[in-house]
DNA sequence: AACGGGTCCAACCGCCGTGGA
DNA sequence: GTCCACGGCGGTTGGACCCGT
């Protein structure tokens, strides 16, 4: 048997909202806050039912909500964030101001998830060239009177290489950040930093020194020039403890 | 102009975690 | 410890809108 609904649906209205609905739920929450969703629609005098008023109050009527389009920055923002905490909507729209898990939630179906798997796409056609290509050149190696035919697709693939190698590094900036303000947000107790590892105890070492000016021993550009796969690993690994501590990740699938 | 398929987004549904009785 | 009410969350849906034929 499944659960009572949330309220009695019998007489009280569904679909959009109207205008005058609108306006007399901001003028309640104005007056009133919104201490209790249930008791809200009737005092206010609607016909919805708790759950209506505070979803159209939090994904739309709120005063901080930032209508418009999504900016570049926004959906690589959203996509970093996705690629770490899987569907945790609510999660991803605490990082970014303005925006509803709703909204983030809508964008990410009708918009990034394509885009992030015509990027997979193009990776792997990529990866297919470069192992073509790498095949191509032991076959030249033996004959140097050959003419080098393959050599703009060569070029080509070390573009490509180069740009994934950019885009890695600005995602490792943003999750610096990330963490930065992760850190200057949120207090860890002393077993939390200790359960974390050594690279967390390190970077505990400098917020303790100076909490405004955190600086991560992950620095990105220099750490990602020399990394080898296994250093990835590890990245992936430090991540995955500091947001299992969080407790913003139940399961990450590498 | 009419139609059909695709896209987008606001709103709903049902489950889960939490806190109070 | 158990139950229940509640808020929050993620998945899904309905319908408006767009675009190609």
């Amino acid at each position: 048997m499944g659960r009572a609904p949330c309220c009695e649906k019998v007489g009280l209205k569904r679909g959009p909202w109207s205008f005058e609905e609108d306006q007399i739920l901001i003028k309640f929450i104005q007056l009133n806050g919104h201490s209790n969703w249930r008791a809200l629609p009737k005092k206010a005098g609607l016909l919805r039912c708790g759950k209506s008023c505070r979803l159209r109050w939090t994904n739309y009527l709120r005063p901080d909500i930032k209508r418009g389009d999504f900016t570049q920055e926004e959906a690589q923002t959203i996509i970093t964030l996705h690629q770490l905490m899987g569907n945790r909507w609510a999660a991803i729209a605490a990082r970014l101001p303005g925006r509803t898990d709703n909204e983030i939630k809508n964008v990410w179906h009708t918009h990034l998830k394509k885009r992030v798997i015509q990027n997979e796409i193009l990776k792997d056609q990529t990866k297919q060239n470069k192992n073509d290509d790498n095949h191509f050149h032991d076959q030249l190696s033996c004959s140097s009177e050959i003419k080098l035919d393959g050599e703009e697709d060569i070029d080509r693939c070390i573009k490509n290489n180069n740009d994934d190698k950019d885009a890695e590094l600005a995602e490792l900036a943003f999750a610096e950040d990330f963490l930065k303000s992760l850190l200057l947000e949120e207090e860890f107790s002393e077993n939390d930093w200790n359960n974390l590892g050594k690279d967390c105890v390190m970077i505990k070492d400098v917020v303790d020194e100076s909490p405004k000016e955190v600086e991560i021993p992950l620095s990105g550009e220099e750490e990602m020039s020399n990394c080898s796969s296994s250093d990835t690993v590890d990245i992936m690994d430090f991540w995955r403890n500091v947001f299992m501590k969080d407790g913003e990740l139940q399961e990450i699938n590498i």
